[in-house]
DNA sequence: GCAATAAAATACGATATTGAAATAAATCTT
DNA sequence: AAGATTTATTTCAATATCGTATTTTATTGC
C-alpha cells in the first residue's frame, strides 16, 4: 500500500503536468513523472472518474497508435489571485484549466490600512464566487515587502502604516472557506511567467522588476528562490557606483528612469500614464536614454555572470521602451563582457499583461491544490 | 512491486543520509526520507546484510526506547577525489564513512599537457589502489575552467594549451574501471563545504574563491547551481566600476591583493608563499587594506541583497588575512546597506584545508554511488 | 488490401511499501 | 517498586505500483 498523501500529491502533479502541456496522454504522463504505464493508466482512471480530466478526441501524429488526448475540465472550478500595493488592487480569475475568467482592477484610497486591504480582497473575491456556481478552489495572494510564503504570514511593506505581521493567510482562510497562498508580489509575477509567459520552456530565468522599486525574483531550476532570509532579489538597494553615491533604486527604477529621461526634478511627481509617457520619451538616439541603457547593462552583466540565467524578463512601465531598449541593454552588455558575444544573454520584455503579479499568485493557489478526498 | 532501480537509488539516500548525521537509526531515517518505519527498517536490515552499515551500540538520549544506532563500515570501500589547475594537482582518499585516508599534492610541468594530467591522475590513484584492499568506489574530478558535469565532459579552460572538449569521464572510467564524475573545481569546493565544512548545517551559501582568479560557486536549497550554460559564478569578469575600467579579477584575486597590499607591480610574480605574505601585510588600520575591504564590501553587498544566502565562505589564500578581514567587510557591507544591521550577511572564511577541491570532487563520487545489485 | 511496423494503452501476477497495532526498552511518577 | 509515559522497532495483513506481456489502433510499404 502506499500512503493516502503520497496517492493525492502524484494525482495533483499529474494534474499541473497536463495543465501546462508538458504531458498530454498517459503516456507523456509517465515518462515525466518516472511512472510505469500501469500506474499512469489508473491516475488517469481515477482523475476522468472524479470528473477533473476528460478525454478528448485521439490525434494520431507519426506512426503508432494515437495518443487519446488528456484535458482539464475547465468547469470543474475556478482560482483567484490577488496582488496589491498601497494605491491599487488587482484581482484575476481562471478556470481549472487555466483559462482567464475575469481580471479586475481597484484603486485603494489613500493612507489605505491593513484591514481595508484585507476587506477589498474578501470583497471583490466574494462577489465573483457569487457570480459562478463553480466552486473557488483556492486563493493566492501576492502582497508587495517582506513576506513569509511557508508561515503564511506578510511581514513588513512600508507603505502600508499598519501592514507588520499580518497573518493573511489564516485571516483570509477563515473569512472566504478555501485554501490560500502567500507569496511575495514580484516573486508572484515569476510565477506567472512560469505557467503563462516565457517561463514555461524556460527550467531558469529572473524576472526584472521595475516599478516603483528595482527587484529581481529569481527561477533556478524551475524552483522560486525566496532568500534564506525571505530577502533574495532586493536589487535596488545595491550601490550604484564604488563609491557612496546612491542606489539602484534612485537609477532604475520606473520613476527613475522617467526623471531621467524627461528632464523632471526629484520634487515632480511620474505621471499616471507613465507607460505612455515613456513610449514617447525612448529615443535610441539620445545620451540620456544611452545613460539609462548602460546603467541596466552594468546590472545585467553582473547578474547574469553571476547566475548564468536562460533569461532575464523586464517587468513594469519600461516594457513600454521596447524591444530597442531590451536590445541596446545587451549590446552594452556584451561589450562590457566579451564573452558573451558567444551567446549574449536574453533580456526581453515580458509579454505578459499588467495583472501579471495576481495571475502568478493565482498560480501558487493552483500548484497548491490537492483532489479532493474519495 | 517498485522499480529495482528505485529501490537502489532509495538505499543510496539512505547511506547518504546516515554518512552526513542528519540520520542516526531507523526511525529518523523514516523521517527524513518521508517512509514509514516498517520501510526503514527493511532497507536497514538489507544494508546490514550487505556490510554497507552497522549497528553500534543503543545509546539512550531523553525518555524512551534508546535508538540503536547505525554507522558506515568504513572498509566498505573508499572514493578518491581530484583536483587540479595548470600548475599542481590534488588528490585526496577517504573511505566509506568519510574518514580521510590520504591526502597527495604533485606539481606539474610548465606546458602541461591534457595528455600528461589524465595520465598523472590515473597514475596516484592507481598507486593509492595497490596499497588498499578494499575497493575503490569511484573517482570525482574537479576541473578548472568551463565543465559539463552531465555529459562528463570538460569544455575548455585557458591554462593549458590542448584542453578542449576533453572526455575527462569516458577516458578515466575506461583506464580506471570505476565510475567517474566531472565538476568544475570551485563548485567541488562548495560539495566539500556542504559535506564537511560549514554547509553540513546550511541549506544555501556561496564559496568566494579568491585564487589565480576570483570566482564564487552558488549552493541554493542544497543543490549546486551550475548555470544555464555552465557559466554561474563567473563574476571575476564583473565590471570592477560603473565605467569600463577593469574587471573584478583584477582587482579582488589572490595575486591582486598581494599587490595592492605589497605596492608589487603587476610585473612582479606572486611569491610561492603567497599565504605567508599575505598574513603578513594584514593591517587593519592601512588605507590599502581599507581599500580591498571596501572593495570586498561592495561585492558582498551585491550578491548578499540578490541571493540572500544563509552564508558566504571565502576559500583561497586570502584566508590567511584572518576573520579580522571579513568582520572588515561586514562592517563595511552593513554601512553600504543599512538594512544588513539587522542580521549582517555571514562571511567567513572556510574551515576546511587547501585540499578542499579534491574533497568536493570526492564527495560528487560519493553522491553518485550506489549499492551493488543483490 | 494485407503484412509489417510503431506507439499507446491495458491486463495481470508479483511484490515492496504501507498503516495500525503490538512489542521493546528506556525514563518518569507517585 | 510498580505503573505510566515515551520513543523506537517489529509484525502483519492489505494494497498500490511495477514489469512483462498482450492488445489496440494507427501508419507505411508493397
Amino acid at each position: 500500500m502506499r500512503s493516502a498523501r503520497a496517492i493525492r500529491e502524484d494525482l495533483a502533479r499529474c494534474i499541473l503536468h497536463l495543465r501546462s502541456g508538458r504531458a498530454d496522454c498517459r503516456r507523456s504522463l509517465a515518462r515525466l513523472m518516472r511512472l510505469s504505464p500501469s500506474t499512469a493508466g489508473s491516475y488517469v482512471e481515477q482523475l476522468l472518474a472524479a470528473e477533473l480530466i476528460r478525454e478528448t478526441q485521439t490525434t494520431a501524429a507519426g506512426r503508432g497508435r494515437p495518443r487519446r488526448l488528456l484535458r482539464l475540465v475547465g468547469t470543474a472550478g475556478w482560482f483567484a489571485g490577488v496582488e496589491f500595493h498601497a494605491k491599487r488592487i488587482q484581482v484575476v480569475a481562471f478556470d481549472f484549466a487555466g483559462q482567464t475568467l475575469r481580471s479586475e482592477l481597484a484603486q485603494l484610497p489613500d493612507a489605505v490600512t491593513t484591514r481595508q486591504i484585507l476587506n477589498t480582497i474578501v470583497r471583490i473575491v466574494g462577489r465573483f464566487q457569487k457570480d459562478w456556481t463553480q466552486p473557488l478552489l483556492g486563493l493566492g495572494v501576492g502582497a508587495p515587502g517582506v513576506v513569509d510564503p511557508e508561515a503564511g504570514v506578510a511581514r513588513s511593506y512600508a507603505f502600508v502604516a499598519d501592514w507588520q505581521e499580518v497573518p493573511v493567510v489564516d485571516r483570509l482562510q477563515r473569512q472566504l472557506g478555501v485554501p490560500v497562498t502567500l507569496e511575495n508580489n514580484l516573486r508572484a509575477t515569476a510565477s506567472a511567467e512560469r505557467w503563462f509567459g516565457a517561463g514555461r520552456q524556460l527550467a531558469d530565468f529572473v524576472v526584472v522588476g521595475a516599478r516603483s522599486g528595482f527587484g529581481v525574483a529569481i527561477v533556478l531550476g524551475g524552483t522560486l528562490w525566496t532568500g534564506s532570509q525571505l530577502a533574495a532579489g532586493e536589487v535596488g538597494h545595491w550601490p550604484a557606483g564604488t563609491g557612496d553615491s546612491g542606489q539602484l533604486h534612485d537609477s532604475l527604477s520606473a520613476p527613475a528612469v522617467w526623471r531621467r529621461l524627461s528632464g523632471a526634478t526629484h520634487r515632480q511627481r511620474p505621471p499616471t500614464d507613465l507607460k505612455k509617457q515613456l513610449t514617447r520619451l525612448a529615443d535610441p538616439g539620445s545620451p540620456l536614454f544611452q545613460d539609462v541603457v548602460s546603467d541596466y547593462a552594468h546590472f545585467l552583466t553582473r547578474v547574469h555572470l553571476l547566475l548564468d540565467a536562460a533569461a532575464y524578463l523586464l517587468h513594469g512601465p519600461l516594457t513600454a521602451l521596447g524591444q530597442a531598449f531590451c536590445q541596446a541593454v545587451v549590446s552594452e552588455a556584451v561589450r562590457l563582457a566579451p564573452q558573451f558575444s558567444h551567446r549574449p544573454p536574453c533580456f526581453e520584455p515580458t509579454l505578459l499583461d499588467d495583472d501579471a503579479g495576481a495571475v502568478g499568485a493565482g498560480c501558487h493557489a493552483m500548484e497548491a491544490w490537492q483532489p479532493p478526498l474519495p
